[in-house]
DNA sequence: CCAGCCTAAGTTAGCGTTGTCATATAATCT
DNA sequence: AGATTATATGACAACGCTAACTTAGGCTGG
């Protein structure tokens, strides 16, 4: 049978509470028995029941993570940055992949809540932008903070990079190496962050004085295949751009596919840059300049956030960094 | 306030226990007391206290995966897999990454199943065959299911595919297509699926009365650089294969991009294939001829089994497929 | 020198379910 | 008709912890 508190209290010679006092490393508890205790907990292997805390606890020691996107290379890096703060801090980590536009998600939080008791919640783009489920989490009083969320509030902590300048950045880099007609292609519509990638791109043009030409943006839904697509028609352009800047790798990747089809040597006859960083950036040929997000160290300082607990909302911003890789370089002709 | 399972009973005047019954689906409750239980239910949009279940009943209805893979694509498959089967049930998931090498994967695995008390454990390749572990799980009695174990044995049940005779397939194709030199790229010789498809290949060669070449053959990790290193050490022999053929698809990528890098033409100057058909597969160029494995149709099946609860170890084999897609053609000159 | 406070414990009552046992009525069998 | 069995419901303890309260000694300060 598996050990309970009562035989380490046993063993230990103190009573339950005191054990209890040791594992939740309360005050008021000697050296001396403390010690003793840690023994006894060592020596029955006791691992206390995350069920009897939570119950009759006013702490679950779990945490719940609720993404939804398309994205798996961006979910593996969320998933690893969270899990690994949430290992330092003793909690479990609850994963909850859901669909951000679904009638139900209201409902499936707040199951997800009301069964799991759990102690805070960190959302994902685009979940972070799901107003009736934030709604629904400070009806209940659940802590919880977003990953890249589309607007910061009050409400709540955040982390995020800044996606405005970062796409901005990437613009500028493409017209510092001299291309004038730079394709553009929107991410999922769903997603804050593709406005404001779109915002950078056309403030970064405007800068320079290149007029915006809304032909040369099309829209995505940040997979491959949106990607393939829209390169298809920026390609058939009687004016083609002499670079493309794809909201995110995915998309790039369908960009390259479209180049490498229609026989476009890269960087040459065509400029593609992506966002993000994932791995796949670096796999492709030629390997794609882009931006790397650090969503690892999101993940990481979200969770951190949730367990600092501030009362009040606070927004971290992390830096982005240009990823400069084989798929740009000067146009080849003026 | 959280309604509980006695504000539901005084709603429906009835005692909690027959609210219970009717939460649990048990015999002996009339039609006309459970449609008024059911009412109540939805009224108070009442969600019953995973923890107050599990410290009571003998169920926790919850489920583990345990995971250590270094693909995202693959454990996304995995995951939405195992996920899928287990909302069908009403049943939670807890994702626990592990290291499948570490010192303390028992204590891990010890830890999850006391503070949980998890009904049944799903494990992924390669935590399948860490033995301590699965000894750890049967000392508890707790039920599991593997996804692509190493070895079939008597103690558990398993899903897999047929590697061997996957990795057999593939090499008959390239052999078909006139290869004679083909070069290999084994896996992590943590998984076993390695070993199997090493063995498929040589079974391939063997029956085609091709000699089996060691300088052919190069270990790898399952990521891109090990293909990338991988690949240059091929194509540095005095006689180089034809073609390539690695044993997952982020090792394949690595060999393209080692092969565009040195100026060759695929799949006319060289033939790559993968194993996985993971979305990567698509998404390079050229798109990669591969083995579609059924990853997320084994997740789902080893819930499936999980849940099935079946007395005796089953073993279940599903299909895999191979993806003739550009990345393979006959060689260029014999 | 004793009221008041700090420290270091212990006692006990839940937390919200399910399991077990008891009870009552209806249906079936001999 | 009486005995047995199937169906339907309830009462209450128990699960393994934590919260809140209680106890008791030792120390401090006026």
């Amino acid at each position: 049978m598996r050990p309970t508190i009562k035989d380490v209290s046993a063993l230990a010679q103190v009573s339950i509470k005191t054990v209890s006092r040791v594992l939740n490393k309360e005050r008021y508890v000697s050296e001396e028995v403390r010690t003793r205790v840690e023994k006894a907990v060592a020596e029955l292997s006791f691992k206390p029941s995350a069920a009897a805390r939570t119950l009759a606890g006013r702490r679950s020691h779990q945490v719940a993570l609720i993404y939804d996107n398309h994205s798996p290379h961006y979910i593996h890096q969320i998933q690893t940055g969270v899990w690994a703060r949430c290992i330092e801090e003793g909690v479990r980590l609850l994963a909850q992949p859901s669909d951000a536009a679904s009638p139900h998600l209201v409902d499936e939080v707040g199951a997800l809540i009301d069964q799991t008791q759990v102690d805070g919640v960190i959302l994902s783009s685009p979940m972070t932008d799901a107003l009736e489920a934030l709604d629904e989490l400070e009806r209940r009083g659940i802590p919880y903070v977003r990953i890249s969320p589309g607007t910061e509030h009050g409400r709540s902590s955040s982390v995020s990079m800044d996606d405005v300048q970062a796409a901005d950045d990437m613009t500028s880099h493409l017209i510092a190496l001299g291309h004038r007609r730079i394709g553009f292609i929107v991410g999922h519509p769903n997603h804050t962050a593709s406005d404001q990638r779109l915002f950078g791109y056309r403030r970064a043009l405007d800068r320079a004085n290149i007029d915006f030409e809304p032909k040369y943006v099309r829209p995505g839904l940040f997979d491959f295949a949106s990607g393939e697509a829209a390169a298809d028609i920026l390609l058939d352009l009687p004016q083609p751009p002499t670079a493309i800047f794809a909201s995110n790798d995915d998309m790039a990747a369908g960009v390259l596919t479209v180049a490498h089809r229609r026989g476009l040597s890269m960087p040459r006859d065509l400029s593609v840059a992506g966002f993000d960083d994932t791995a796949l950036a670096s796999q492709l040929w030629p390997p794609l300049t882009t931006v790397r997000q650090p969503t690892r160290d999101l993940a990481y300082a979200a969770a951190a956030l949730l367990f600092e607990g501030q009362a009040k909302a606070v927004h971290r911003r992390l830096p982005h960094e240009l990823v400069l890789r084989a798929s740009t370089s000067a146009p080849q002709s003026r």
